[in-house]
DNA sequence: ATGCTACCTG
DNA sequence: CAGGTAGCAT
């Protein structure tokens, strides 16, 4: 009584006293709300309708559609992975310093392979069969040697076969080391010598597999130290599989320096492996082959470079006579590459630690862009000669020997096209001209001449696909790299290194880095398309992080064709985006990927969320469409987005719903998540919402995907999966609609959310941010009716009878106001009846002297919480505020 | 330990 | 409206 001093009072004072009403909402379906007017604390009716909460791995997809050759890929990449895991990282390491000696010979079939389908194709199918009849039988005889004590039998899980870090020499290893290794090998290695050359020869009469322990010293490299070699005895037989993909280990080291005569094993094999029974002849054979065709080789890469040299010291004279401008071009790409190749060395020797995870990816993904680029090159000679190289390139890892040539050679070209780019920068001298013409032309034809030798050597007949992958197998930098060392034992990791030269800006060095976490930078250099691909790929959101990225890509120029997905992707910033498309100089809006193309790895390696997670989930979404991420402004549409006016007036609440759908919420999402908004792709079909009808059927569905998803317990999760109409963050639509339900519902419980957010993909972050939207509904309510009450009092109000709620009320309107500013929404006279109730609570208690207690409110809360009605079912649509607002 | 709420603050 | 905090209840 005494108490109604004012509104000064109505400031809340209280202290944080705890107010909680502790009652229990009677959820399920609110029917009860009037009837029960009894206080009793009714038991909770709540009917679990759904448990909606998903998180589902949605995703399990991936595979499905790649295409065999991919397939192949991929499950070598996990054999390799599997290898690898097994050591600790420091055995690892060690390894890898081990295995630098030499240059990394075997590991670029590992991988090249994934880039280059062309001639990693067969080799591949050749391991496979290897690696099946192996398994399958586990008689040595067939692929390995037989001799020494079979390799326990291994559950045909690939991962065991792979389990010790490098794949074993392949079979026709042998026959490479005796003639290489023996010239070379110091006297420390006698007796590895001898157990090798026992090797070989047990190995030529029976079959190809080698075992690994021969090569002790530091050509064991794959092997690595003494554990290692322990292994991989044992597992010869299985590694007899790789084998015959990668011999690297034991050929590696030596074999860069033999530029004469060394022989490598070439790795691919071309020859059918299907022959199983013969195996071992067929690998006899094969090897003689080889040999031939690599001494061939060998002398076309000596030709070549020899006119190289010529070509590029007539170039250098004309050029002396250029202008001086041409100069200052030439000099800049000069230093451009010198800069590379720097970084080429450093980056090879930190990749060494590299686990090869990223790597590996990488290199696939090279291989894509690689793919595309081949147009490219054909169209401009500078690509080509990219190109070219990166073909020998290939080679020359595939015989490890020739590696040092090559990369002579390709300094050449290099040089060659230095002077080639100083031509066309310069457009000046005339002469000139002609010159760099003719130089290109020749140039040209003994590039291709001899990218035609190795690829028909090489390239199996099996790979139909050979033209398309063709010439592409990026040659591993790494065999730029290894030069400086950094060879890595295992055969995957060589291959992995990105090979940047592809670029047209090329030169040879590598423009992949690695960070010292291992977190890759993949400069990317050159080819704008490489960089799509790798975007594609890639960049998901995390690895904005490393900034490096995307600030190299901005460097590149070439703007380039590809943009498969970008169209799909919507930028906000960018709003129209124009340029955007092509340069990745803005900050990094992660650029869509396909998912089921690209698991991307990467992602998981770097302890991202699981692959499982980084659906692709669409971003425009139909019914509620997203803006990107943070800056989620109502702005106007983004651009491509069908523009929608972005204020709610009623006129067309059809449009607002589309339109304005980014909600702040989206942003803390995207903080949360954020790292995972970026992988959402979009495949989805475009937004049918145009006709409301379908909404029923949709939420329904809905919930259904739901369902299935179950929850997500992180926010991380939130990940989007990309339901059609699921969405991952609540729009602003969203909280119109939470407004217009707090005139039936004061307290919703979390089902009864879900339930009526069913386009919403419900975690805990979605959950709670709906929830506090009541709370803060309440918030307002209590506030508004502990004020009016006090004003009553004040005014003189003798009795709560008094007090009514009209629509002509001021709480009302205040109310109205507040939960339904557009006034679009007819409120429910239940409301209104609520609304007296509570008002005349607050008066009583008010009046009674209550509010002295600190959680006087509480029983009041307690009441109110009863009177929820219940939700009309369309609110359950979507696009119930069309629905609702027409009205 | 978790979930829901109120309270307070920005 | 959201963040943060704290009490209560499960």
């Amino acid at each position: 009584m005494p108490d109604h001093d004012g509104a000064a009072l109505l400031t809340r004072q209280t202290k944080r006293r705890r107010v909680d009403i502790g009652v229990k909402r009677t959820v399920g379906s609110a029917a009860y709300a009037r009837a029960r007017e009894s206080p009793p604390p009714d038991g909770m009716s709540q009917a679990h309708g759904q448990e909606q909460d998903g998180d589902g791995p949605l995703v399990a997809h991936g595979d499905g559609e790649k295409s065999n050759v991919l397939r192949k890929l991929l499950k070598r990449a996990n054999s390799y992975e599997d290898a690898i895991m097994p050591f600790p990282g420091a055995t690892i390491i060690s390894q890898l310093l081990k295995g630098n000696m030499g240059k990394n010979g075997g590991s670029d079939s590992g991988f090249q392979g994934s880039g280059a389908l062309s001639s990693g194709g067969s080799e591949i199918q050749a391991e496979d069969a290897c690696s099946n009849s192996s398994r399958d039988r586990d008689s040595p005889s067939d692929c390995l040697s037989p001799g020494p004590p079979l390799p326990p039998p291994l559950p045909p899980s690939s991962s065991s076969s792979s389990s010790f870090g490098r794949p074993p020499p392949p079979p026709t290893q042998p026959l490479a080391l005796s003639s290489f290794d023996l010239d070379r090998l110091s006297d420390e290695h006698l007796r590895a010598k001898r157990a090798r050359v026992e090797n070989i020869i047990r190995g030529m009469s029976h079959s190809p597999l080698v075992r690994p322990g021969a090569g002790e010293h530091g050509l064991d490299g794959g092997g690595g130290g003494g554990r290692g070699r322990e292994n991989d005895t044992n597992n010869s037989g299985n590694n007899g599989d790789h084998g015959l993909g990668c011999p690297s280990g034991l050929l590696s080291s030596p074999g860069s320096r033999g530029a004469g005569e060394v022989y490598r094993e070439n790795k691919r094999k071309q020859r059918l492996p299907q022959q199983q029974h013969s195996f071992t002849q067929l690998v006899c054979s094969r090897q003689e082959q080889r040999q031939e065709e690599r001494r061939q080789l060998k002398l076309q890469l000596e030709d070549m470079q020899k006119q190289l040299r010529q070509l590029q010291e007539k170039f250098y004279q004309i050029y002396d006579s250029e202008t001086e401008e041409e100069e200052e071009n030439g000099e800049n790409g000069e230093a451009e590459r010198g800069g590379e190749r720097e970084e080429d060395g450093n980056l090879s020797e930190d990749s060494i630690r590299s686990d090869g995870l990223e790597e590996r990816h990488r290199d696939r993904d090279r291989g894509r862009g690689r793919r595309g680029h081949d147009d490219l090159s054909e169209l401009d000679p500078g690509l080509f000669l990219d190109r070219a190289r990166a073909l020998l390139r290939e080679q020359a890892l595939i015989d490890g020997e020739l590696e040092e040539d090559v990369d002579i050679r390709e300094e050449e070209d290099r040089s060659g096209e230095r002077g080639m780019k100083r031509r066309g920068g310069g457009g000046g001298g005339g002469g000139g001209r002609q010159l760099a013409e003719t130089l290109k032309q020749e140039l040209n034809c003994a590039v291709s001449q001899v990218v035609d030798t190795v690829v028909k050597g090489f390239s199996s007949p099996k790979q139909g696909g050979g033209h398309l992958h063709g010439g592409t197998p990026a040659a591993p930098s790494s065999s730029s790299n290894s030069s400086s060392s950094c060879p890595p034992p295992f055969g995957p990791l060589p291959s992995l290194t990105p090979d940047p030269r592809f670029g047209g800006g090329g030169g040879g060095s590598l423009a992949l880095g690695l960070n010292g976490d291992g977190s890759p930078t993949p400069s990317y250099h050159s080819s704008g398309q490489r960089l799509h691909c790798f975007g594609d790929v890639l960049v998901p959101s995390p690895l904005d992080s490393f900034g490096g990225l995307s600030g190299r890509l901005s460097g590149v120029p070439t703007p380039n064709d590809q943009t498969e997905a970008l169209p799909l992707v919507v930028r906000k910033s960018g709003g129209g985006g124009a340029g955007e498309g092509a340069n990745p100089s803005l900050p990094p809006p992660p650029p869509p990927h396909h998912p089921s193309l690209h698991p991307s790895p990467l992602t998981a390696s770097l302890g991202f969320s699981p692959p499982s997670f980084r659906h692709p989930f669409p971003l425009p979404l139909m019914g509620y469409p997203f803006q990107s991420p943070l800056g989620s402004h109502g702005g106007g549409g983004a651009g491509g987005y069908p523009s929608v006016p972005k204020d709610h007036h009623r006129s067309s609440p059809d449009s607002m719903d589309i339109a304005r759908e980014t909600v702040s919420l989206r942003t803390k999402m995207a903080s949360l998540g954020g790292t995972h908004l970026g992988h959402h792709h979009h495949h989805h079909h475009h937004h049918r919402q145009s006709s409301p009808s379908q909404h029923g059927a949709e939420g329904l569905s809905l919930s259904l995907i739901k369902s299935e998803c179950g929850d997500l317990q992180d926010m991380a999760d939130i990940s989007p999966y990309s339901g059609s109409t699921i969405q991952e963050g609540l729009s602003p639509n969203h909280l119109k609609k939470a407004k217009l339900m707090f005139f039936y519902t004061r307290y919703p419980s979390s089902n009864m959310l879900k339930m009526f957010f069913s386009d919403v993909k419900f975690n805990r972050c979605i959950t709670s941010q709906l929830i506090k939207w009541f709370s803060n509904f309440r918030e307002f309510y209590y506030i508004q009716m502990e004020k009016f009450a006090r004003q009553a009092i004040n005014e003189g109000v003798a009795a709560a009878e008094e007090l009514a709620v009209g629509r002509d009320a001021e709480l009302f309107r205040a109310l109205n106001m507040h939960y339904n500013k557009a006034n679009d929404f007819e409120v429910p006279d239940r409301f209104l009846e609520v609304a007296q109730v509570t008002l005349r609570e607050f008066f009583n208690a008010i009046v009674a002297g209550k509010d002295a207690d600190p959680s006087w409110k509480k029983a009041i809360y307690k009441v109110i919480c009863k009177l929820d009605s219940e939700v009309p079912e369309v609110f359950k649509s979507p696009n119930c505020l069309q629905e609702l607002l027409h009205d």
